[in-house]
DNA sequence: AAATGCTCTTAATCTAGATTAAGGGTAGGC
DNA sequence: GCCTACCCTTAATCTAGATTAAGAGCATTT
């Protein structure tokens, strides 16, 4: 039987909550994200880009779970990011170029989000340059938590990345499978299930 | 014998022209750029940063090259990135942030750059919002970068890397030493060795 | 010129994690 | 209710790359 989750109306208050953490933003602003932000739901499965296709929306997840992924020459997959609550996520490389992706973001679990057009963000730059400021902080944060998994993965052995994905995600590891986490890690769900249970037996 | 490489007084139009083909730039904006960045040469050994320290300072590498790295806790270096000629270097995070780096950025050669510090950026900003744009592009094509070097250190194997290692920066191989290349691959001098000596014999 | 470091190479041995294979558990569709 | 499709686990075997060790080539310093 399936279940017919609503989309809430009023999620943009969350987004707005999120703009003016970072800064504080006037009612025309307000409103311009609220006409320019719409709120999609994705069912658990389904994909908000395929490879091939061109990026063209910026995704805020409000609730629920994506994985953003691409699989290599010898056909296995690699999760880059996961996006849960308050996170942004998109191919940057394929939505600033408006060249196709190379990767997939696809839903987890059924997942509402709020989108932004590509041609939609760069007319929001251009009415309200402070979004310019506003964006280039997400990407500098986006930048650094990209830097501190590359420097994990080139530095730490799987049981310690394992630790460190439980604590930057410390609602998923019981929400996802078990072979989306290990596709995260770099290393096989066999491999995976070995450390958790190493863990359990200490 | 030591040689004394001048730095070229008008190697801020280097500078200039790069940010001109991202925006074109106003005669008072180029007066500012020109304000706000410093020269500075840096020997072959000297730290630009060095870890505990705050990375106060954004780079734009006018010639020679850079490496930006940490060491792990068992005292393994990586290095995340080079840059060379026309490449952007900084530790975002303790840059923005102005929290102590992990990273070291060290001159592999002697490197001429153009500096700004953090609160000339911080005025720039605010001087000219234009620049709010240009680094948020800057800050996207690092990131983008960066997402392809996860990729590759999740889905390819060493030599794949060292191929694409080659690609990416054709006139370094030649001109740093092996155990730089190899700590930038994840692998050890050893082994990057070998890989070396079967494409000679190949 | 000798000495002190780096850097590179080759080869033997070792290990983290992959691969293969097989069995059991559980959810959703018919 | 059963069936099919996933998903998880355990265990045996295999491999990419690490580690250790040793020697040789250069460049810098004294």
């Amino acid at each position: 039987m399936e279940k017919k989750p609503k989309i809430d109306q009023t999620s943009t208050t969350l987004l707005l909550e999120y703009f003016s953490k970072m800064m504080p933003l006037t009612d025309e602003e307000k409103e311009l994200v609220a006409s320019k932000f719409q709120p999609r739901l994705y069912r658990k499965r389904q994909f908000i880009l395929q490879e091939g296709d061109v990026c063209n929306v910026f995704n805020f997840v409000v609730s629920g779970c994506l994985r953003m992924y691409n699989i290599d020459e010898s056909g296995t997959t690699h999760i880059i990011q996961f996006a849960i609550e308050n996170w942004w996520i998109s191919d940057k490389g394929s939505f600033y170029s408006q060249k196709p992706s190379a990767l997939n973001i696809e839903a987890v679990e059924d997942t509402t989000v709020l989108q932004i057009k590509h041609d939609d963000l760069l007319d929001l730059y251009v009415k309200a340059p402070k979004f310019d400021r506003i964006f280039r902080v997400l990407v500098e944060n986006s930048l650094i938590k990209m830097q501190e998994r590359l420097l994990q993965n080139m530095g730490s052995d799987a049981r310690i990345r394992y630790e460190e994905f439980l604590k930057q995600y410390p609602t998923l590891a019981n929400r996802i499978p078990n072979t989306h986490i290990a596709s995260f890690l770099g290393i096989t769900p066999e491999f995976l299930s070995k450390i958790r249970n190493e863990r359990v037996s200490k």
